[in-house]
Formats: C-alpha cells, sequence, structure tokens
DNA sequence: TTGTACGCGTTATCAG
DNA sequence: CTGATAACGCGTACAA
C-alpha cells in the first residue's frame, strides 16, 4: 500500500528544465513567468501529477488553508446541517475542514480542541457544549480567530453567531395564545443551556404578559429515548395540557412519541409546536408546526466572520441574533371549547 | 489575531537545557530518556505550551494522522451518522478525520478527491456518488488506502463495507406478502445506484418466488420535496397498492406525506415499511416498520479495516456484506379482507 | 528566473 | 544506554 510517492516539486522542476522557484511561481501564478516556460511547466505538472504537499506549504508559509469546526454531537442533525453548510462555504473558498465532535461531554471538548491545534488551523467554529464554556480560556490563549455558534448568550472575546431564541420562541407561544390555549406545557431538553433557558424565558415572558402566569415546565435530558417516558409520566401526574412547545428537535420527537403512545390527538386534543425544521416534520401526521432556525444563515453567518477575522479584520466582536420563523402547519389548533376539534386551516 | 507563534521545539528544548532530539524522544516515548530529564522536558512542554507542530511533524516522518471522508452529501442522516462513528473510531486512535463532501455530483466528488490527497492523508473512506465511480481510477493512481462504503456491487481493486442489500430488501418483502399482500408498489430513489437496484431485486425477486409477478416500481429521485408529488400522481393512475416498501429514508419521508395528504390510511389503507431506521420512524403515527441498516457495523468495520491497510496489510481485499434488520412496528398490518383495519400487534 | 535559506519536527548517526 | 548533532522532508519567499 501507498509505495509509490506523489511527484515533489524539484521533480516536476527537472522535468520541466527549470528551478523549484519556477515551478512554485508558475504552479501558484504568484509572479510572472513567461508563458513559454509556463506551458513547460504546466505540462510536467499534468505528467508527474504534481499536487503541492499542503503540509510542507503550510510549514513554510505558515498559512493553513484549514478550518477546524468541534460540535456537541454529530448525531444531531442540527449540528450536521451546519457543518454541511460551512464545507460548503469552506469548499468554495478553497479550505478544508477538520470535524470533531466533543461527545456532549466538556472535558472531551477540550481534549479535542487541544488536539485540534497542533494542525495550527487558520480558524475555529465552536458550538460549545456548555455555556459554562470552560474551553474559552483554552481558546483565547491560542490566539487563533475563532467563532462561537448557537448555545451562548454572549461571548465578549469573540465574535457569536446565534439565533434570537427569546423572539423565537415567544412567537410559538404566541401563536398558541393566540388560538386561545391558557395550560401550555414547555418540554426543554435542560435549562443549563443558554439557548434553552432564552427559549423558556420567551415562552414565560409571552405568558406572563398574556396575565396566565408562567407555564409549565418539564426538563428532559438531551437524548430522545429518555424523553417519551419522562413525559408520559408527567402526564399521568398533571392536568392535561392543551398545548405543548417542545423545544428542541429531539425533544419534539419524544413529545410526538408520547402523546401517541398516550392516545392523545394532535391537534384534537394537544396542540403541539416544534423545534428546528425538518423534513420529518412536514411528513408527520399531522405536519408539525414548528420554529425554524436559520441554518443556512447561521453557517453563512459563522463562515464569513471566521474568514473576515482571518483576514486580519480587528473590528470589535459583534453578537449576530439571527431570526427564528414560526412554520405555521397542522399541529396546532384553536382551543376547542366543545366537541370542535376539526382543523381547518390550509396546510403549509 | 493570531500574532502570537505557538512554542517551538527549540524553544522547549531550550527551556529544559537539552537538544530537540531529545525533547521529541521525551514527548513522544520513544527512547529512553532519564526520568530526571524527562521530568525537565515535561516541565518545559507544560510551561510553554509546547504541541508538536502536525505539518512539520507529518512532513518529516511521512505519515499522516488524518483521513479524509468523501460522502455524497452531508444533508442525508445516514452519511452523517456514519461520519458521526468515524470520528469516534478515529478520535480513538488518534487520527483526525477531514470530511467532503461530494454535492450528489461526480464531477464535484472527482474534484474534492483530488484536492483532499493534497493533505497526503493516511487512507480514505469514501461512499461513491454514483456506481460508475468514475473517481476509481484516481484513486488507484495515488496509492492511498481507501475503503469503499456502500452504494457499490462491487469494488475488485478494494475493500468494499456494504450491507446485503438484496437480503434486507427481500426481508421486508416476505414481511408484507406473509401479511397476505400482493399489491406491492416499490419506491425507489434512484435505479442507478447500485444499492438501490440490489434491494430492488431482492424485493422482486420475493414477489416472483410467491408467483404473483414483479410489483409495482416507482422512481422519485435523490430529494424528499420531488417525492411526494410523483406518488400522489402516480396513485391516481394506477390500482392503489396494499403495501409500499420505500427503499431510502427520503423516499420514507416522501411516502408518508404523500399518503397523509391523498388521505390513505397507514397501515388501515396501506402497509408502509421505511428503509433506514431514525428516531422519527419510532415518534411517528403509527410508528414505521424500517429496514435498519446496521450503520454502526459498517462504520466500525470500514475503519478497521483502514487501519489494518494503513499499517500494511496486503490481504487480498475483501468485499463485506452485513445484515440488515427489519424492524416490525406498526405501520404493517395484515391485509384486510373485509372491512378490518385493525391492528392488533404489540408496539416494539 | 534562479539559488537557497528557512520553517519545524524526526530520525539516523555519533559521542560520551 | 543516554543525549547531542545534523541531515532531511518539501514548498515558499527573498535576495541576487
Amino acid at each position: 500500500m501507498a509505495v509509490l510517492k506523489p511527484a515533489s516539486i524539484r521533480e516536476v522542476a527537472a522535468r520541466a528544465g527549470v528551478s523549484v522557484a519556477t515551478v512554485s511561481n508558475a504552479v501558484r501564478g504568484r509572479k510572472r513567468v513567461t508563458p513559454e516556460v509556463a506551458a513547460r511547466v504546466h505540462e510536467a505538472v499534468a505528467a508527474l501529477h504534481y499536487q503541492a504537499d499542503r503540509a510542507a506549504a503550510q510549514l513554510r508559509s505558515g498559512k493553513a488553508r484549514v478550518v477546524a469546526i468541534l460540535v456537541p454531537s454529530l448525531e444531531n442533525p442540527f449540528f450536521t446541517s451546519l457543518i454541511a453548510i460551512l464545507e460548503r462555504r469552506a469548499q468554495a473558498a478553497g479550505y478544508d475542514i477538520i470535524v470533531a465532535s466533543a461527545g456532549d461531554d466538556v472535558g472531551t471538548e477540550r481534549t479535542r480542541l487541544l488536539a485540534l491545534f497542533s494542525w495550527r488551523p487558520a480558524g475555529i467554529v465552536i458550538l460549545p457544549c456548555s455555556d459554562t464554556f470552560p474551553s474559552r480560556p483554552i481558546l483565547e490563549a491560542a490566539h487563533v480567530p475563532y467563532v462561537v455558534v448557537d448555545r451562548l448568550a454572549d461571548e465578549p472575546g469573540a465574535d457569536l453567531i446565534a439565533v434570537d431564541n427569546h423572539a423565537a420562541a415567544a412567537a410559538a407561544a404566541h401563536h398558541l395564545l393566540a388560538l386561545g390555549h391558557r395550560r401550555l406545557l414547555v418540554v426543554a431538553s435542560s435549562l443549563a443551556l443558554a439557548n434553552i433557558r432564552e427559549r423558556w424565558d420567551g415562552i414565560r415572558a409571552q405568558c406572563l404578559d398574556a396575565g396566565i402566569g408562567a407555564p409549565e415546565l418539564l426538563e428532559v435530558g438531551l437524548t430522545f429515548e429518555t424523553v417519551s417516558g419522562e413525559l408520559e409520566q408527567w402526564l399521568g401526574r398533571h392536568e392535561r395540557p392543551t398545548a405543548i412547545i417542545a423545544l428542541t428537535n429531539f425533544t419534539t420527537l419524544g413529545v410526538m412519541a408520547a402523546l401517541r403512545d398516550t392516545g392523545l390527538a394532535v391537534p384534537g386534543d394537544v396542540s403541539l409546536v416544534g423545534y428546528d425544521d425538518y423534513a420529518w416534520m412536514r411528513a408527520a401526521s399531522p405536519p408539525i408546526t414548528a420554529v425554524r432556525q436559520p441554518v443556512e444563515l447561521m453557517g453563512g453567518q459563522a463562515w464569513s466572520c471566521l474568514m473576515r477575522r482571518i483576514e486580519g479584520d480587528t473590528a470589535p466582536f459583534q453578537s449576530i441574533r439571527l431570526a427564528g420563523e414560526l412554520q405555521l402547519r397542522l399541529s396546532t389548533a384553536p382551543l376547542r371549547t366543545r366537541g370542535n376539534n376539526r382543523n381547518h386551516r390550509k396546510k403549509t
């Protein structure tokens, strides 16, 4: 395996009858080269399938065309769709991406981050596992441009791209209140996460404004498996809510499963607003009304922002908050006052 | 930004009062070093936060602890879950992964692959976009260990890890036949893909064996959006099937949406078998009977296989076929002969 | 255009 | 057996 060594710049130079410097110049187009010489070089490059070794180029130039991306987990589609977008942007800009997962563990996050530095990446995109963000000092000390995405409430020492969670969740609550619902249950993954707290606060504020007191809250953890059981238990012990807001994609799934298993009809018995917007929400029966996070925009902004920093922009750090959008579908309906559980809104 | 250069091995050597060679030896533990000297070195390493530059290390040693992963798309959860598994294995083995997407396009696949070579990766995991696999010659020429995952029927020049699609899909068909269904519709993404063809063949063979002729077939393309419309159209023009098998996760979603919009009940009017097994299939109403692909196993095998090749194993190339597993849930039910559309199986 | 020093670890060779 | 010296890998950048 792998016995053939790739051609080096010296071999190309030899074949083209020029110096290595000329090959480098011709290939990268950084200096003018006689057309005739350029042709010879390109012939040699093609013949030998020459391609500069990135390790060598990076070592000498001090410029790495790599960006490291560290996410809490690769099992969550929200994170992977962000990666998809970043990869596309990176590709367009001639960068490659190194992807690492923290396995939802701050210790691992730290270890991974440290390991990533050995690449001397041009920049780092990080989605912290937790908003205590213990990796921050490491990141600071490394003096590598980085941008924080999602999850953090604020990050004074760096750029932050996040969603206006408060407003987005408030819109969901407002929607339900307008439909006449007064008995709301919020199913959250974990309030230890700043973005989840913001969502909760948004809903809570909306309810308090409406003069109906804070809604019920249930925290169920980060994985889908646990959600369903906990919710079923909760429902057995409390008066039934007329509407539920799930604060993440996994909790949305858990709520769907729990309602199904409890025999509660959506939206007949309970209205449901989900979070994040995936194909399965559109395919579900009924299709789920959901808060769509602007993933595409987030990824794009994160990339642009990081590139500016890499290119030396020293403008003050900024916290960008992007608007989420409530996608109205058929899982939410007016509170039925009598036996009316028909739903006549058109599907979207 | 990024003004502070990381400490070099020479600075560490100076601080510890030893040679750079000793630092290297002490850090990597490849040669014996007096405990006393080792302590001094480690003190200096810690104080300066020294970490060997991968580019330099790789350049000199010729060994790269990077594996490149090239997938058709990062939007498909099947591919991203594979990446999740590979990342975990890589991390454990001290490797990092570079992730690239071909954007479902063979031209891009080629370009990306070429670009990836510039890293001189220790190995490559590739999920080809198409089974014409035009990137194969490039891969061969590069003499880099690689393993092909999924999608290809056979790959004589390399190791292949795939699912026994024929058997898995046949099991799905058998299940439906045993329930009494005779009018089957298979919804495929594209028969241009070898793995999809294998699934189709498995179902077809099963039906022919049962003496009921080939089932109906509908090809709907690779994205979720198109599926639903095409299927609704098809249903309008053909006699209604009593059972549908969807051959990918996206087509499963499309079928679910189409059936819902057509007003057909699952499994009352139509039984449904989906493909791939995700949380949303368990959360759906009814939960979807599905062919589960052994993603965990595939990723694990792919990694192990690649590592063996990287370490120089020259055993003949092997094609590993892993068994898929039919997850029985509530979207499939016995063919109702009269007005019977009740379903009494226990949920799984 | 060219020569060549250089970046930074690794490793083979050599000295103690 | 420990530790030091120096060559080396390969592309880049600057002086000539």
